[in-house]
This record gives C-alpha cells, sequence and structure tokens, in this order.
DNA sequence: AACTATTCATAACC
DNA sequence: TGGTTATGAATAGTT
C-alpha cells in the first residue's frame, strides 16, 4: 500500500511473505494496544504465523477475555455442550484437530498422486499447479545448493593448490640446504618423497 | 492521529471514545483480516467494548484458534488449569494430535517450496521425486480425463449427426409426399429450411 | 535492517 | 451514526 498498491491475497514468495508478516503483525499489535488504552476496551489477540509460531496480545490476561468470550458464547447458545460434562470441551477439541489431520493427510495424498478418482478436471488443473510450483521451487533451491557446494569445493581446491605449492618451495629450499650444490634436476620426485618424509604441518 | 496527533492514553470525552472505538475497531479488525489473507496466518481476534459488548473474528474457527492457543500454553507450562485430572489424557492426546497436524503441515509447506532453507541436498532430492511422481500422475489422471471428455463428445457427435441423417431423410420424404414431381435440386438449403419449419423435436 | 514514495487510517469537523 | 478532509501512520518496494 505504498510504493503500489497491492492486491489482498496470500503473497506468492515466501521471503516477501514472511517480512510482510513481520512489519503487519507489529502494526496488528500495536493497532490492538492503542485501541484498548484510548478506548478502554479489553482485547486478545492471537496470531498463527503460517510456520506455526505463537505471537499473542491481551489487554487483561488471555485467561479471561478467552473465558469471558466463551460466556457470551455461551449466552448466545451457540454453546451446546452439557455444562456439567466439561469434558465434552475436550472431544469438540480432539474432533477439531482430527479433522485437521484428516484434511491435511487428503491433501498430502492427492498431492502424491493417490487420491486423483474423486478429482474433478479442474481440481486436477489446480493440483498440477500446485505441484508444478512446488517442483520448480525445489529445483531452483537444489541448484543453489550445488552451486554453493561447487563454489566450496573450488575455494578448497585453490587453497591445497596454494599449499602445494608452498610445500614444493619449501621443500627446494632443504633441498638446497643439505645438498648446496646440487641444482635440482627432479622436481616432482624428490619434492614427493620429501613430503611424505618430512614433519611438516599438513 | 491525523488534524493533529492524539496522545495514547483513555480518551475522556464518552461520545468522542464511542466514535473512535468504532472507527479504529473496524481499521483493527480489517488490518487482522488483510494479515490472516497476505501471510496465511491464523488469527483470533476478540474485543470487549468499554460497555460489554462482544466483537470477533477469527480466520478460521474461534474455538479452533483458542483450543491451539491453550495447546501452546500447555506446552510452555503455562497450563494453570487443574481443575481435573482427565484435563491430564486431554491434553496429552491432544498434544499428539497437535503435533501431528504441525507435521503434516511442516511437509505441505516444503511441498509447496516454502520451507526449503532448512532442507539438505538429499532432503530436497527426495522431494523432487515426490512433487516428479505425483505431477506425473496428476497429469496422467488428467489425460484420461480428457479422453473420457472427448470419447463422450465424440458418442454425442455420431448420435447427432445419425439424428441428422433421420432428419434429412425425413424431410425428404416430406418434401417428396408435398411435391411428388420435384426432383430435389439444392438439398442443403431446402433441408435447413424445412428443418427449421417443422415441428421435429430438436 | 533502513529508506522512501505512496497508500491507508483516522482526528477533527460537520 | 455516517460523510468529508487534512494529516499522521503504516507499509510495499527497494536497497
Amino acid at each position: 500500500m505504498t510504493r503500489k498498491k497491492i492486491q489482498i491475497k496470500k503473497i506468492d514468495n515466501t521471503t516477501a511473505r514472511q517480512v510482510t508478516f513481520s512489519k503487519r503483525r507489529r502494526g496488528l499489535f500495536k493497532k490492538a494496544f492503542e485501541l484498548s488504552t484510548l478506548c478502554d476496551a479489553d482485547i486478545a489477540l492471537i496470531v498463527f504465523s503460517a510456520t506455526g509460531k505463537l505471537f499473542e496480545y491481551a489487554s487483561s490476561s488471555m485467561q479471561q477475555v478467552i473465558e469471558r468470550h466463551n460466556l457470551h458464547a455461551e449466552n448466545l447458545g451457540k454453546m451446546d455442550q452439557p455444562s456439567l460434562e466439561l469434558q465434552l470441551e475436550n472431544s469438540t477439541s480432539s474432533t477439531m484437530l482430527s479433522k485437521e489431520i484428516e484434511e491435511k493427510t487428503r491433501e498430502l495424498r492427492k498431492i502424491k498422486g493417490e487420491g486423483l478418482l474423486e478429482m474433478d478436471i479442474e481440481e486436477l488443473q489446480k493440483l498440477e499447479k500446485v505441484l508444478e510450483v512446488g517442483l520448480s521451487r525445489v529445483l531452483e533451491a537444489k541448484g543453489e545448493r550445488f552451486l554453493e557446494e561447487i563454489t566450496v569445493l573450488q575455494r578448497k581446491g585453490a587453497q591445497l593448490m596454494a599449499e602445494n605449492q608452498r610445500l614444493k618451495q619449501s621443500s627446494e629450499s632443504i633441498s638446497n640446504i643439505c645438498n648446496p650444490s646440487d641444482p635440482p634436476q627432479d622436481n616432482d620426485h624428490s619434492d614427493t618423497s620429501l613430503k611424505l618424509g618430512l614433519p611438516f604441518p599438513k
């Protein structure tokens, strides 16, 4: 909403989404605080990031606001649990969690190409898109990793070559000290044998 | 904060406070919605006005977000509802379920190419394989669907052609009955006009 | 993480 | 309560 207006829909780019999440989250919490302060309101704000991280704000106490909310829900007839059996609350939450698991499981099955019979063409197209996007991102990430790896190896290689060069020169000096009159004739060979036999740090 | 900057402290004037409450409340809820949409966050917002009126927003379901929040609180040892021992059984099973959800969520994110930084090359290779398999299966399924569709269309086309043939012959017979001496000269044209004018089922 | 051009939210007024 | 406007805040894109 600044350099350019944006549409309110999920941000595709992951890092951009994370940045926006941080910025806007701060803004949202600030606004919540201001509203509660200015207008004497009791506010609870719970935010789970896409990665499952929890952020929360409560003008008084989270539990207090939530309980107050539950009371309202009760009064509005939204609570249909026999008040004595508080444990039903438990079963409903488990049920919800199980439902969520089921849903995610189904999505995973589809993605892995296992539940395709129940899908129409349109759904298949969407799934194809998701897979293509995922695959391209994975390939991109893989490419980056390989590049990193190569860079590291090249650097190591260069270091080793430099090291070798130094060793070669050292051994030549030593050769010269031991046999000052002998001109070096077979550099490579004498070098190797000296390297193997001498207590140089690697 | 516009014609003039204001301090963030309780607004004394009651009506001004109510007006500000209405306006800012809208803004806050809008921001909450935008954040959840843009960044795929799960958000719950509960606001009690100073007069006790309840306003709420939840990107998914209020109960679900609250449960999720309670689970987090539990895991952090903040659980302060020791009222019944039965809660324990609840919490452990819920914890397991939520762990499962988290795991599946993570897998889904990876598949969609969103959590790639935390993966090593080997993991990326496996993921690539999964995506390739899934994609090829989806493409295969899509191809089959298209083939089915084409087959159906071809059959329908054949039926329609047969129907047309019948109609054509019928109209010729009728032509001949009406003008038994006239030989047909412009079959297509007379055919069309007759078809349009005659009460045949489509 | 910091900057800045813009859009957005809203305090004051009606 | 709802509308308008001048202005301060928030933030998208960029670095």
